[in-house]
RNA sequence: GCGCCCGUAGCUCAGUAGGAUAGAGCGUCGGUUUCCUAAACCGAAGGUCACAGGUUCGAAUCCCGUCGGGCGUACCA
């Protein structure tokens, strides 16, 4: 079904063109700003008026002249400088309602003309963290993203393009290793957590830190050394079969763990620098005789290891780095289950079928660097290699480099995200990339979009678009954090809502049972975090509260989901008066719409599709969270001001609909768009 | 320094390629329940759209400048 702003549009713009004898004009139709107005406003006949030099309000008598919508609206009114004020028709709207009605599935939304291949790459969670508060806004916005462009008909395929190359899986594995040699050698005494409380004890205190950092630094060699067989420092001996039992740990045992090696590897790392301690470590000879070792020993700074670990994990396909690999596959594995159970939770539609990681695109990397090195768009610089992009300046003026590889021979996100394009355009047959991530990695995707266009790896038509957002901020209006200055982990803070919500539900239904307010308080509380996060302009920063997005009072998923909640009780309340809701919904062939409340939420019903529009076209899921708010506020007047079941037989089939549409429209954008449970009752 | 984003009611935020008297919610004050869920509804007060110029029929929106905040700016992602 075309929109009716759609339908009023071209008929302005052929009003327009015979007007003036002139073609494209634009006619900026807008919904009114004041319902005194009318229900639409066209804005366009002044921008023509100016552009041919008249008079605006005459111009506009001349358009509507030549106008005819008297199937649609009344009698167009021009208001003010040269507005054309328009009033649907109720019988208009009843007629519209009625065709939206016959289209239970779609609302009346259309489908594009040209349905396109779009990728959304979205969610992209580091694999060596617990999945936290940061992860949020890109997973649920790039899901409602995906939800609009599928109704709209394209065909997307979504791109979990999880972290999993970088040096954070350098520290993780570091991290298991010394987990592994506390549990083997040093009787499971926890020496990490302890020397980690000691790295923050001494940060001032320079010559503790000092004599601490050698002291762990020796303890580190020693059990490299031991743990080797048959070679040292092999990790045979030990670590191999660990990260084999690792299968068998709890994911909370394994999370809690890594959490803490983390901090652990980050925090010595960063109080080494300047120390000059050295620690052994084995690197592949470049080459070896048959049966001889492969390995020869050398010794690296103690901070640069996990980066040295980095080094080797991106060489997992060389066999001897076999250790590297299974523990990069044992906390891929572990990591990925742990981020589908969010997912579920989340009601967010992503599987593993849709992960396709930094590490997945390892044996494209090289073909990248040396195809950019070879048409000479990248250059070596300081033994790092470059593309230095045009229109991009550092601090000095000089130009901005994109790092592809290190001078240590590592790959960066950037050359994983060329990869990428790469891969999505010639493989997938993209026709759009959209990538959902933080506003702060606006400059790294500007300058990546300009190498891919450089090297030819994107068509021109070809878009490629980043949809940013704004941070999740605490009460405190800095970053969300924990007291203790930690990332908040969305598992809690999801296990918060929740048990939030919980309690409300007791508060105001103690008469359900337990298993209805388990189902209603998951609903409310998962639906809440993301509602108040769809709601927000994405582009702004967002303060969290859990009281604001539970209240009932705004714009919130409670009140949408109470809204629907209250149709529900009225179907089940007809049931016992023996009201035949089915028999009279089927019965409808003509709306007898009387009430300003009913033609108010009639009209708001029929604009769903505009709403989708909006907010499909812009990426911008508050669009959609303003039309359910305002259409649930709608309906509150209509409830309080016409009984539905109590109505004459004259008026009863018609407010019936108009609860079964507001209902299914809004399960629609609730549940359908933005992935959040209705309940029948709360 | 340069670049990007932002500054709207006491608070949290909307404001869809410039449109009419700038809107919600919270909070404050007042009202509504013999009636389908009051987890609701109705009303009132509350604004120099950071500041100063410009563009024009018209600016919160576009341009220039100032102030204030956030982020980014070569081997992290």
């Amino acid at each position: 079904m075309k929109p009716v702003i759609t339908i009023l549009e071209d008929r302005i713009i052929a009003a327009m063109s015979a007007a003036v004898n002139q073609r494209d004009c634009t006619a900026q139709v807008r919904p009114s700003t004041d319902p005194k107005f009318g229900d639409y406003q066209v804005n366009g006949v002044m921008a023509l008026a100016k552009q041919l030099k008249t008079n605006p309000r005459k111009l506009a008598e001349q358009v509507v002249a030549k106008l005819d919508v008297s199937d649609i609206c009344e009698k167009p009114e021009i208001a003010g400088p040269g507005f054309i004020n328009l009033k649907l028709k109720p019988d208009f709207v009843a007629k519209n309602l009625l065709e939206i009605n016959k289209d239970a599935e779609r609302l009346g939304v259309e489908k594009a003309d040209k349905p396109k291949t779009i990728i959304v790459d979205f969610s992209g969670p580091n694999i060596a963290k617990q999945m936290h508060v940061g992860h949020l806004r890109s997973t649920i916005i790039g899901d409602c993203i995906c939800r609009l462009l599928e109704l709209e008909g394209h065909k997307v395929i979504r791109q979990n393009h999880i972290g999993d190359w970088g040096t954070a899986l350098g520290k993780v594995i570091l991290g298991l290793w010394h987990w592994c040699m506390d549990e083997k050698k040093h009787q499971s005494k926890l020496y990490y957590a302890t020397e980690l409380n000691e790295l923050k004890a001494y940060k001032e205190n320079k010559e503790s830190m000092i004599s601490l950092c050698q002291r762990i630094r020796e303890r580190h060699e020693k059990d490299w050394e031991e743990d080797g067989y048959p070679i040292r420092g092999d990790g045979n001996k030990y670590f191999g079969s660990f990260l084999d039992e690792l299968k068998q740990r709890k994911d909370d045992e394994i999370w809690g763990n890594i959490t803490v090696l983390y901090q652990y590897i980050n925090l010595l790392e960063e109080s080494l620098v300047g120390m000059n301690l050295m620690i052994p470590t084995r690197v592949k000879k470049k080459s070896y005789k048959k049966d001889e070792n492969p390995f020869e020993y050398i010794s690296i700074p103690y901070e640069s290891l996990s980066r040295h670990i980095t080094t080797m994990l991106q060489k997992i396909d060389d066999k001897d780095n076999e250790q590297e690999k299974d523990a990069w596959e044992r906390i891929r594995e572990i990591s990925l289950k742990y981020c589908h159970e969010i997912y579920k939770r989340l009601n967010v539609n992503l599987s593993m079928k849709d992960v396709r990681g930094e590490g997945d695109y390892r044996k494209d990397l090289l073909p990248v660097v040396s195809d950019l090195l070879r048409h000479d768009i990248a250059v070596k610089s300081d033994w790092a290699v470059c593309v230095f992009p045009e229109g991009f300046k550092d601090k000095e003026g000089e130009p901005l480099p994109v790092i592809i590889q290190k001078s240590d021979g590592a790959y960066l996100y950037a050359t994983t995200d060329l990869a990428a394009i790469r891969y999505r355009v010639g493989e997938l047959k993209a026709d759009r990339i959209i990538y959902v991530t933080d506003a702060r990695q606006q400059l790294h995707f500007e300058m990546v979009f300009a190498v891919a266009r450089m090297a030819g790896w994107v068509k021109p038509e070809t878009e490629l678009v980043h949809v940013t957002f704004g941070s999740v901020l605490g009460e405190n209006g800095k970053p969300l954090k924990t007291r203790e200055g930690e990332n908040v982990k969305l598992k809690e803070l999801l296990d918060e809502a929740v048990e939030r919500a919980h309690k409300v539900v007791n508060e105001k239904n103690p008469e359900l049972s337990g298993d209805e307010k388990d189902k209603i308080a998951k609903a409310v509380g998962i639906g809440a975090v993301k509602y108040a996060d769809y709601s927000n302009n994405r582009t702004s920063d967002y303060v969290f509260s859990f009281d604001k997005m539970l209240a009932m009072e705004g714009n919130t998923a409670p009140y949408m989901q109470y809204a629907y909640a209250r149709i529900k009780s009225i179907e089940r309340k007809a049931q016992t008066r023996q009201v035949p809701i089915e028999t009279e919904l089927a019965g409808v062939k003509k709306l007898n719409i009387s009430e300003p409340a009913e033609l108010d939420l009639a009209k708001h019903l029929a604009r769903y599709s505009e709403a989708i529009e909006a907010a499909a076209v812009d990426y911008r899921p508050n669009y959609l969270t303003s039309y359910l708010y305002e259409l649930a506020q709608k309906f509150s007047v209509f409830y309080a001001n016409c009984p539905v079941l109590d109505a004459g037989p004259d008026k009863r089939p018609t407010r019936l609909l108009l609860c079964d549409l507001t209902a299914k429209t809004i399960r629609h954008g609730l549940s359908n768009l933005l992935g959040i449970e209705v309940v029948e009752q709360m």
